[in-house]
DNA sequence: TTGAAAGCGCTAACAT
DNA sequence: ATGTTAGCGCTTTCAA
């Protein structure tokens, strides 16, 4: 393969200038650059990543740990990442811990310890203290994207305002009786987010002078599924008569749409829906939803590790995370004015 | 950071034998042997990955490349790919090609050129030729997974077969008049997939005795939503009178299930509707498909890929693909016997 | 502005 | 079985 020395010889100058010239690092007569540059491209040539890191320190190469990867949030917060980190000329690579536990500490005790990495990009990762700290250890910027880590700048919307505004859109419409479907916090990864989702949602309630009613709250996890049996049971139950649902996520929305309708009720004739995240199946199910822009939230998460890279920036300290991050209802089939008569099952069914 | 030679010191040996005793390569006395895994685990050394590739040429770390991010399949496949290139104690660095044309060329052109990886996986690429070249002139192992790449080993599971199965599954349930809604050639990535699948959904009719009728293919993208426009179309066409719909993915079945509902008909009760894929929705929409195991094939192509990777294997020759890829017929809720009336939109309505 | 040369941390001959 | 040593390909002082 070319080396720099191909390029330095057919240039007629030293490896040290085309060094120099290729990176822009350092002095370099204008003439001389060209003719490297020259030199370079009819050699093909491209610096070869594992000398250049041995040799600087840095790898131009940063790690992403992810809980799994199949989950659609998760792959978006990658995209944005990978956009952002191309154009700084940085490789992602990916740590999944999904897998067995000796697979996912081998993450931590070995594969993110062989220096392959300027930084660490952690998404949504509910871990355990020793894991945050053999994190710390590597000495490297840290953020992470969708869930506080201890200790750890975390770039994530205000999830209470989130669920604010989404429940605060139902209430516009003149509902009264609105259910909640939130996360399970035995069952989830994350403790926070299902927790400030559900204040959210109280506190709006509690602004417009409702006091929530804890019958009117469903647990789920954030699957289709677990939205569509958490909705059959919020739906079913005769004593409470929600004409609105605010769900934590839009699969557990969608859920919750279908369930309505294998109830006989219709959306958003009899019932609203709305989520949170504006998922990619959303628009087709014309989902009312509050956009959380996780490719956004990648992108800018890398620019703070990038930000944190620079010798100019604080040596391995990430800056404050101030801005708050955007986020925007969008209004779409699902939500509609209050029916005149609450409804429920038996009004449906006849 | 603490370096070979502090873990040689601490041991008492030399740099060689800590790399060796560490490594598992060339003889080290079994006392030596655990002096410097003592020495190590006591300094939390990890070799430096860098100066390790350096040095040999082998930089424990694969490319995955994929040209989006955001599909069931691909994460899939990244996963079992994944879980394998760990237990050989590999990194993955994932190349994403959605994103502008520059981004793209730039994958190609920079990025897979910086001899980071000692092998590329490729899912489902349509690649021009010059990509294809390029990926040929890294003089790396490259295997395909999912679509063929010209020139390419390339595991896929046989796309014909899998139709074929399918639809064969609804032969024998009474089935006459099956729809397909197949993959777009124009609209699509890939030209060979649909294409396939059409093939073997046509193959299983002509043996069972049935001319395959073109009004009962349309053509659609692999998504819910398209999914769902093909089968309002096929079912809404008064000439055909489809009792069952094979679709040539899980997004699409789920589609046209959502399709017949609209359109006041029962699945399978009117109509029985079969996917490929086994999605990880397939289960709560009880939807009968076709396992195609997407992670086990990511887990076999980077056996492949460390098999040419060994020094024993040939050079960079990925041995020839001869086991098929297995796949299963899942049966679930959204098939049965054809119903005795064929069903009609007019039939379900009065 | 450019070149010479000393590493970066590790591995793999080659010696012993 | 272990140590010595010469690189791997690049960057970066230090000199010129």
């Amino acid at each position: 393969m070319t080396g720099i020395d191909d390029v330095a010889k057919l240039a007629g100058v030293s490896t040290a200038t085309v060094s120099r010239a290729l990176s822009g690092r350092g002095h370099v007569a204008p003439r001389t650059r060209e003719k490297v540059a020259a030199a370079a491209s009819q050699l093909g040539y491209v610096v070869n990543a594992d000398a250049s890191s041995l040799a600087t320190g840095r790898t131009r190469n940063v790690g992403v740990v992810v809980p799994f990867l199949n989950r659609w949030f998760y792959t978006a917060v990658i995209e944005g990442a990978q956009r952002r980190l191309m154009q700084y000329g940085y490789d992602l690579t990916l740590y999944n811990l999904s897998g067995h536990d000796d697979e996912r500490s081998s993450v931590f005790e070995h594969f993110l310890l062989r220096k392959r990495v300027d930084a660490v990009l952690a998404v949504s990762l509910e871990l355990t203290e020793q894991e945050v700290d053999s994190l710390h250890a590597l000495g490297r910027p840290l953020v992470g994207v969708g869930g506080p880590i201890p200790g750890v700048p975390t770039l994530s919307i205000d999830d209470v305002a989130v669920t604010k505004l989404a429940t605060e859109h139902l209430l516009s419409l003149g509902h009264r009786v609105i259910g909640h479907i939130g996360g399970d916090v035995e069952r989830e990864l994350s403790f926070h987010l299902p927790t400030n989702r559900r204040h959210g949602y109280e506190l709006a309630l509690r602004e417009a002078g409702i006091e929530p009613d804890p019958a009117l709250y469903y647990p789920a996890v954030f699957t289709m599924e677990s939205g569509y049996q958490a909705a059959k049971q919020l739906l079913g139950e005769p004593r409470i008569r929600p004409t609105a649902l605010v769900a934590a996520s839009d699969e557990m929305a969608i859920g919750a749409m279908l369930a309505a309708r294998d109830m006989g009720l219709s959306v958003p004739g009899d019932l609203s829906v709305i989520g949170i995240d504006n998922h990619e199946l959303a628009p087709f199910f014309g989902l009312s939803t509050v956009d959380q822009h996780p490719g956004l939230q990648g992108e800018r998460a890398v620019e703070l590790l990038m930000e944190a890279l620079q010798p100019s920036g604080g040596a391995d300290s990430v800056p404050a995370v101030d801005q708050p991050l955007p986020f925007d209802l969008i209004v779409r089939d699902s939500t509609a004015r209050v029916p005149l008569q609450p409804a429920a099952v038996e009004s449906a069914h006849g």
